[in-house]
DNA sequence: TAGCCCGTCTTTGCATACACAGAAGCCCAA
DNA sequence: TTGGGCTTCTGTGTATGCAAAGACGGGCTA
């Protein structure tokens, strides 16, 4: 594998899971060192970064991880209704009918997953899903986008983790979107996904509230 | 200004406006000595073609210009349709009245551009009226969306060029949007996006079939 | 003591050199 | 003539060196 693909997979998912903060400003030299390489494919790591928006110029000189406010949050979702509705119908127009019922018995005993809070279960299930999406969608520039928009999701994760209850919830709205695909149900699997993106946003708006308000 | 933007400005205007040709081969040597910098900002600036999806990857080694098919076309325009709607109902929401009632004066009289077939003229007034739709919809994750896809409908421009009366029709088009923005109705922004849209995918469609049949 | 200016030093941007991998061409043998 | 293997050679990926543009700090002056 490639020096340059390395560090930036390595610093996405630092990124992602929180490892390096908002703020944390990412020297080339530093970082270079950190993972053992040259600056060259440091620099093209860091310019990926920087057009996927997980990093930002700071001033002219220096690059920082970005921050996630929460008009961030409002806005990220936003495109993400308009995005994953237009797949969801498109999804139901292209569908595998066979797929997209295997989904289904799988969103079926999710509970099961949650019942032993086995989360990257779910999370991986989820995973699936949205690849079985992108597949049906037959639209590889809404995928494209979609896949541009997936890590700054990913970050939010960790305002909305280990919230059991609302991952069942989520998980019995997921199944009906996989159900509605699966009917090729266009306008039914928009509104399914417009029903589980709001309430989605409502949750994670609720607890960054509580966060904010905690500390 | 940097080498690798300038290389980047460059390589991008090229590939838009057909110098660089769908299938052209970039090599790293051969364009850093076109283009009199070295390799390193030239490589820069490719990745950044390949992010924006104006380039591709030629089986492991070559970058060579994307094509734009029928299919891609048709996509291109479900995406548009998706971004657009969604910045139409959110800058309806946010509008300053006094920008877009200026606008809407604008289009009233682009019948007159189009009379001295002035298309220049009225290509800047549409950059200007998404200018301000980008700004009205307070929302930079779509308006990032919606700028990396625009390059893609530029390239487009070509297949669409010089078809006046359909550039008449298209101002008409716009002018119900831009006062369906000033008048803040977001559902009728939407719908005229929506027949805007539709509109402009039938007439590129007609004449690609035409362009396609002629050879 | 506060503010400004100058020198130093860090950091970035670019050029160049080197190493390696894949492709093209060639030769030999069947 | 064709296929296989070898050689060469082009092109990419990475490292390093150099220069210039800022940031930082110290000292001087008001």
């Amino acid at each position: 594998m490639r020096a340059s693909e390395r560090a930036y997979a390595a610093l996405r998912e630092d990124i992602l899971e929180w490892r390096l903060e908002p703020g944390t400003v990412l020297g080339e030299v530093e970082q270079s060192e950190r993972l053992g390489i040259s600056r060259t494919p440091l620099r093209e790591a860091l310019a990926r970064l920087l057009s996927d928006g997980l990093v930002a110029a700071q001033g002219g000189r220096g690059l920082v991880v970005t921050a996630v406010s929460v008009s961030d949050i409002a806005q990220l979702f936003e495109l993400r209704q308009a995005l994953e509705q237009q797949i969801a119908r498109q999804a139901a127009q292209h569908r595998d009918p066979a797929v997209f019922e295997t989904l289904a018995a799988e969103f079926r005993v999710a509970p099961d997953l949650l019942e032993r809070s086995d989360h990257a279960g779910y999370y991986e299930l989820v995973a699936r899903f949205d690849a079985a999406m992108d597949a049906a969608s037959a639209n590889t520039y809404l995928v494209t986008a979609l896949r541009s928009l997936r890590p700054h999701l990913v970050r939010l994760r960790r305002i909305s983790r280990d919230n059991n209850s609302r991952l069942r919830a989520a998980a019995r709205e997921h199944l009906l979107i996989v159900e509605a695909v699966a009917a090729g149900d266009s306008e039914l699997a928009a509104s399914a996904t417009h029903v589980h993106l709001h309430q989605s946003l409502t949750s994670i708006l609720a607890t960054a509230q509580m966060l904010s308000t905690h500390r």
